[in-house]
DNA sequence: CGGCCTGTTGATCTGTTTCAATTTGGGTGG
DNA sequence: CCACCCAAATTGAAACAGATCAACAGGCCG
């Protein structure tokens, strides 16, 4: 069977398991659907269907009108920025239970992609806003979120002002293992579902110059590669004293 | 009469005020207090106090406990992230109307200055977090203010990692002029509180470079310097083709 | 008037990019 | 199931943007 093959029926079965989306959801617990007592998830799940994306598939493109807001429930899904001449900066790698096209404007301000298979949760903006008026507790996680992502923001400025490429490399790998610790992950074996070219355009430096440094730290003992989508770390302590801070 | 001496004097009428703070307030209609009707600014009255700073005084320290939070009233202030050996990135400047301190851990993540003399509308955490429950339509508000610090910061985060040191500048200018118009000031006589090392430990490059990129950008006939702390916008339109996008 | 801090300009140096050539590996079709 | 094919990743050499080092000018304050 394709792996194409294969889609389509999960896809079938997301759309059968429409229903009752929300009450089977495997991160009910991590997502901000949390706050929600029984009675509000059900008006949740009500306004919520499941959408599943090819590798590499398009969410939305920035400058979109932002009509749908939508939280990951498997995968990885990457946010981008365009310049007019096609350089790209990938502005954060989303994961189960991130918030997805919370602009609170009418367009989305970077487009998003999946990077592997992904799983959506799709709400109508509209009927999101009913929602948060009528659960204040919602809101209120939903700022708690907002203001999660406004900090990771200023930590990747402080990253891309004023690090060197290779606390830039140290510094994405120390954070690739505290969020896989945070969701109960293995902290030193790291899956990279992202490839080398959005890698670079996370950290802001060139392709050529993550796959130095891969090889220069797997030179100097730090990490293990065995192969191009996973990284070993073998001395974290090494790798934050690299990170710079 | 000295400047200091000034200073106490502004501090003590503003203590004097202290009772009406909200309610003569310059900023009470950009601020997040619009959406408070008049009970509720009563009580936003009650728990506010000012502060005026020198220029280059420290609101708090990255780290500390956040404990307080800010509304600016009047001046500038700068937000920052140290590493280790002293570098150091301006995430931001914020200017009347803007919240500071809204990190929603018990840490600030980064530290803020005045950059020029500034006032303060001040905040106890705790209490203005028992407002927000009881009115969530200020919490939405506050929701809006931080979707936009955001969409800014992923702004800055393209402009860090993907332009060049050119485009950076014009873009800060661009974002400068953007910001002089929103608050009904001269879009092309731009004023900078700030001074040189404020400008390129924000677009993250060095002072030099921010001082030759000004006299190219004089010598092309797209800005005029006639101090260094103002910038007249000659050609906006080149210098937003400079900017890249 | 003198000292100091900020800003500017010049000369050199280096990290990173760019260009170019291989190598690797996963997916597809025969 | 295997071999081919193409995209992704790696490696090397050359070029360059911007940093660093250093000297100097200007303005403000004591």
């Amino acid at each position: 069977m394709t792996r194409v093959a294969k889609h389509l029926i999960a896809d079938a079965k997301a759309e059968k398991n429409n229903r009752n989306v929300c009450l089977t959801c495997d991160i009910r617990e991590m997502a901000v659907c949390s706050a929600l007592r029984p009675e509000e998830l059900l008006r949740l799940n009500k306004i919520a269907t499941a959408r599943v994306l090819e590798p590499e598939e398009t969410v939305f493109y920035e400058g979109d009108e932002a009509d749908t807001l939508y939280n990951v429930t498997t995968g990885c899904v990457r946010m981008t920025k365009m310049l007019a001449d096609g350089r790209r900066q990938v502005t954060g790698f989303l994961y189960p239970g991130d918030f997805l096209g919370l602009a609170f404007y009418d367009k989305y301000a970077y487009s998003a992609e999946a990077v592997g298979i992904a799983r959506l949760c799709r709400f109508s903006h509209d009927k999101f806003q009913a929602l948060l008026r009528d659960c204040p507790e919602l809101e209120h996680r939903v700022l708690g979120q907002v203001s999660n992502e406004l900090a990771a923001a200023q930590d990747q400025i402080l990253l891309l002002g004023r690090k060197s490429a290779r606390e830039k490399l140290a510094s994405f790998l120390i954070h690739l293992s505290e969020r896989a610790e945070l969701r109960g992950n293995d902290s030193c074996m790291l899956d990279l579902p992202m490839q080398r070219r959005d890698i670079a355009d996370y950290i802001g430096v060139s392709v050529e110059t993550v796959s130095r440094l891969f090889t220069s730290f797997k030179n100097d003992g730090v990490i293990g590669v065995p192969d191009a989508k996973h990284v070993v770390l073998l001395q974290t302590n090494v790798l934050e004293d690299l990170a710079g801070l």
